[in-house]
DNA sequence: GAGCACTGC
């Protein structure tokens, strides 16, 4: 009480700013100078548009500082404030009247900006007017004549940051005075700050009960997040020890310190406790809490790895190679002993192994082998929000698996958003909340969204360059041509300014990028030289670079989606989620205070993601499940179902393949298929290879495939080099197609002894080569398993295009007399893709594709040819002689055809229904 | 003559 009242008057008190979006961006408790700033910065950010801004100085503003009230009111109303109450303002008044009526100021400054900059506004996306040109001289002119006046030392113009009176704060400065306040604090009163504030934090961090405290939930998150301040340096220093230069202890030794420096450290108690008395745990820890590395040790120190393994699932390999690594150092023991790892291709665990970090999608092979998860006590799905195909199979599996085994512990750990849902789903599971750790971000948007958001980009980048202190600038773009655009505009628009000021290099990333080029992204900048990072979604959870302290983030990534009906994917520009906004500004805060110029307004924006499983091609987790004894998969416990035609094309293709029966249930085909960690198209393709001698063939093409369409590399400059080197894999007496060139590249690789500057020559990705080999002998490992011989048939060509058929006979299309495609079962005209060694040469009658994409056009990617017979031979069950019968009169047969292909395509979905009856007969 | 974000088993 005597504490409140001393140092921080409750008048004091900053008022609650909420943005648009309805986040609290600074709930400060203490009244510091910077809170002011802070919340005029917060304030300017909910009615800035980021472009050129002009500093005026107070002189303009303390004319206009005079005005009533109520406009005031109105004022903070337009900007998205709670109002404050009228006797509040009255009494802030009389404590700080002076500070107060600078921040009047500084906000009439601000409006007289705005007005000059919607003047901007609406020569945005143009190129410079004359009467733009006029008016910025102009602009410039007054406000250097101000200046005169002013004794304000301020030159040029810039993006307003969180200044005081004087004119912009330096980030470090502030932080330095946050950091004297926590010294100050330590000698004067008996209570470190830290103390101070892990008590505040204990009280914050609470439990509650599902969906029905939800407000409690939201709140009380909300409220952990920035009252960090003086603590922040403190923090980062623990937690980036690599980057401390005395090591006079051990590394291990240090590792075991940070541990209690964490977050997270002081709850590990009550947090044990709610996991030894609540089976299943929905834990919100923030980014820096430490939730990762830590939870499994407490739990194993608690001793619960004597009942079981501890395991934890990530959605990213070398997330869980590089956390295993870091725990391992922590406990003090060789990585892959007591602490490992496992994914796939690589197994890093051994029989001592108890806190196994694993990705989602190896759990879930394991479930395959072991479906009470006998061998664990504790399963963690961590970064559950990511929503991946795997973990939200996982998620319905544990549930599943929870009820039968009451030992077995769950954690949930997820970002905020989606907490209350995953506690819903788990049927009122009890949520924790962990407070995290990070520098503070400040974001500036646009109201409004961005025309020619490319534009927009480079004007900001130009921008941050000659106005901000130092620091690298990652971009967020859509893909690699967005990338190339931005790139070379950029570098023309830098020329045209001339030599003034320093230099920028530009970093292009993007996965396609071949790896040798993407390491440029990781160097830090040369002196004086600021780093521009180009990067697509990559930048966004995959990896981290070092050095960034502003983010520009137009808003959009490419989002696949998959067509159930027309079997086809496409790519489709997308605005991003709320969550995504959050994850990319937070990528300035890594290394110390950013900013994030969002070119878009963040309340326009969807609050998360649609998960994967709802747009994604079904058949693999639909015979996962099969395969798993789920019979009913239309009514399994999907935390967001699916589309129900999804599902029924995946069992209608599963049916066809020869992997469920008339009843819906796996087969001996489906059970050996499930084992292949690939498509099931292609399963059944080297499951079909056995009969045509060539599985030797047919698993280098099937990892080949699998690898996708980065396997060719295509440099712009050289795309004429690169079409020829890529054409010689076609030459032949016989119309080699796709495939059969995709095996020649492994070969020919292989024979080179798998060597990279072959790769170069060739223009060939080496990065996908050496994963198409890593497939291929996880492959060749699994034949083996399920006893299928290794056998080679080079030379006939034919036996494996029948191979490939027997897996892809569904992918038939026929060639029309205009040159386009029709596929033999679906009314669907498909065009081969231009980058197939088929495009442009005489066309073949009969092709056989490996998927189908939709870009400009419907297109074929992977494609061969083949004869009409093989699918009679290969599909009896799916083709009739009519479908492949050449000649015919025009119309009379058209009609007979309809007919059949309408009949067939009935006992299509008479079959298909009664196998949905017989599952919930069954049920 | 088009153009492919990112993961994972």
């Amino acid at each position: 009480m005597e504490k409140k009242t001393l140092d921080f008057p409750e008048e004091m008190n900053p008022p609650v700013v909420v943005q648009e979006s309805g986040e609290n961006l600074d709930l400060c408790k203490h009244k510091e100078e910077e809170d002011e700033d802070m919340f005029l910065s917060v304030e300017k950010i909910s009615r800035l548009p980021v472009s050129i801004k002009f500093n005026i100085p107070k002189k303009i503003a303390t004319k206009r500082r005079r005005k009533s009230e109520e406009e005031e009111k109105k004022a903070k109303l337009s900007s998205g404030d709670k109002v404050l109450r009228s006797d509040e303002i009255l009494r802030l008044r009389k404590v700080s009247r002076q500070k107060y009526m600078k921040n009047r100021e500084k906000k009439k400054v601000d409006e007289f900006r705005d007005q000059i900059e919607d003047e901007v506004l609406l020569n945005d996306g143009v190129k410079m007017t004359e009467k733009e040109v006029t008016e910025f001289r102009y602009k410039k002119k007054l406000y250097e004549l101000l200046k005169k006046t002013e004794d304000d030392d301020v030159e040029g113009y810039r993006i307003p940051d969180a200044y005081d009176q004087e004119g912009c704060i330096d980030q470090k400065k502030r932080f330095a005075v946050a950091k004297e306040r926590y010294c100050e604090r330590r000698s004067g009163r008996g209570v470190t700050e830290q103390e101070a504030w892990e008590d505040h934090q204990a009280q914050k961090a609470r439990v509650s009960f599902g969906a029905k405290d939800k407000k409690g939930v939201v709140d009380g998150f909300e409220f952990v997040f920035d009252d960090l301040k003086g603590l922040v340096e403190e923090y980062s220093e623990a937690e980036s020890g690599k980057h401390r230069g005395c090591y006079s202890k051990t590394v291990g030794e240090k590792a075991r310190e940070e541990r209690e420096l964490l977050p997270i450290h002081g709850y590990r108690e009550e947090l044990l406790k709610l996991i030894e008395e609540n089976q299943v745990l929905v834990i919100v820890g923030e980014t820096g809490s430490g939730k990762t590395t830590q939870i499994p040790q407490y739990l194993q120190e608690a001793g619960y790895t004597k009942r079981g393994k501890i395991g934890c699932t990530q959605p990213r390999r070398v997330a869980a190679m590089s956390v295993a690594s870091r725990v391992a150092q922590e406990v003090g023991v060789k990585l892959g002993h007591e602490v490992g790892y496992s994914i796939r291709f690589e197994d890093c665990t051994s029989e001592k192994t108890v806190v196994k970090y694993m990705t989602d999608g190896m759990l879930l092979r394991e479930l395959l082998t072991e479906p009470k998860l006998d061998s664990y006590s504790v399963i963690i799905i961590d970064e559950a929000h990511e929503r991946t195909l795997s973990t939200d199979i996982l998620f319905a599996l544990v549930k599943d698996v929870a009820k039968v085994r009451p030992d077995l512990r769950l954690i949930i750990s997820s970002a905020t958003l989606e907490a209350k849902k995953f506690s819903e789903y788990f049927d009122s599971a009890r949520i924790y909340l962990i407070p995290g750790r990070r520098y503070p971000v400040e974001k500036l948007f646009r109201k409004w969204p961005e025309p020619d958001y490319l534009e927009t980009v480079i004007r900001t980048v130009v921008q941050i360059h000659q106005t901000e202190p130092i620091g690298d600038i990652l971009v967020f773009l859509t893909g690699q041509e967005e990338i190339e655009t931005v790139e070379t505009n950029l570098k023309r628009r830098m020329m045209d300014l001339g030599t003034k000021g320093s230099e920028i290099i530009i970093c292009p990333i993007y996965s396609n990028l071949p790896t040798e080029l993407q390491a440029k992204v990781f160097e830090p900048a040369r002196k004086g030289s600021r780093k521009v990072v180009l990067a697509t979604n990559i930048a966004e959870t995959s990896l981290t670079i070092d050095g960034i302290k502003y983010v520009i983030d137009p808003g959009y990534c490419k989002i696949n989606s998959y067509n159930p009906r027309t079997g086809m994917e496409s790519l489709l520009v997308t605005p991003i989620s709320k969550a995504s906004a959050e994850q990319r500004a937070g990528r300035s805060g890594r290394t110390g205070p950013g900013k994030c110029f969002r070119l878009y307004n963040v309340k326009d924006l969807e609050p998360t993601t649609i998960p994967e499983i709802q747009r994604a091609n079904l058949a693999s987790v639909v015979l996962t499940l099969k395969s798993l004894g789920i019979q009913d998969v239309f009514n399994f416990d999907f935390m967001d179902p699916p589309p129900a035609n999804a599902l029924l094309k995946a069992l209608e293709l599963l049916y066809a393949l020869g992997a469920l029966d008339e009843n819906g249930e796996i087969t001996k085909v489906g059970e050996r298929m499930v084992e292949f960690p690939v498509d099931p198209m292609l399963s059944k393709m080297i499951v079909g290879s056995e009969k045509y001698k060539c599985s030797k063939e047919i698993i280098t093409i099937a990892a080949m495939l699998s690898v996708g369409n980065s396997i060719f590399y295509r440099p712009k400059n050289k795309q004429v080099l690169a079409d020829t080197a890529r054409m010689n894999f076609y030459v032949g007496t016989e119309n080699v197609g796709d495939h059969i060139a995709l095996l020649r590249v492994y070969n020919d690789w292989k024979e080179r002894n798998y060597s990279t500057e072959w790769c170069y020559d060739n223009y060939i990705q080496s990065k996908s080569m050496k994963r198409a080999r890593d497939i291929r002998d996880q492959l060749l490992g699994l034949l083996n398993k399920i006893g299928i011989e290794l056998t080679s048939n080079p030379n006939d060509l034919d036996a494996i295009k029948k191979a490939i058929l027997a897996g892809f006979f569904p992918h038939s299309a026929k060639l029309q007399k205009n040159g386009s495609y029709r596929r033999v079962k679906e009314p669907q005209t498909v065009y081969v893709h231009p980058n197939s060694g088929l495009f442009g040469v005489s066309p073949s009658k009969w092709l056989v594709y490996h998927e189908l994409v939709l870009t400009t056009k419907e297109y074929m990617r992977h494609t061969t040819e083949m004869k009409p017979e093989w699918l009679i031979e290969i599909a009896p069950h799916y083709y009739e002689l009519k479908d492949i019968e050449d000649t015919r009169p025009k119309k009379k047969q058209r009609r007979s055809e309809r007919a059949s292909t309408s009949k067939v395509d009935t006992n299509k979905k008479t079959r298909t229904s009664k196998v949905d009856t017989n599952k919930k007969a069954k049920r």
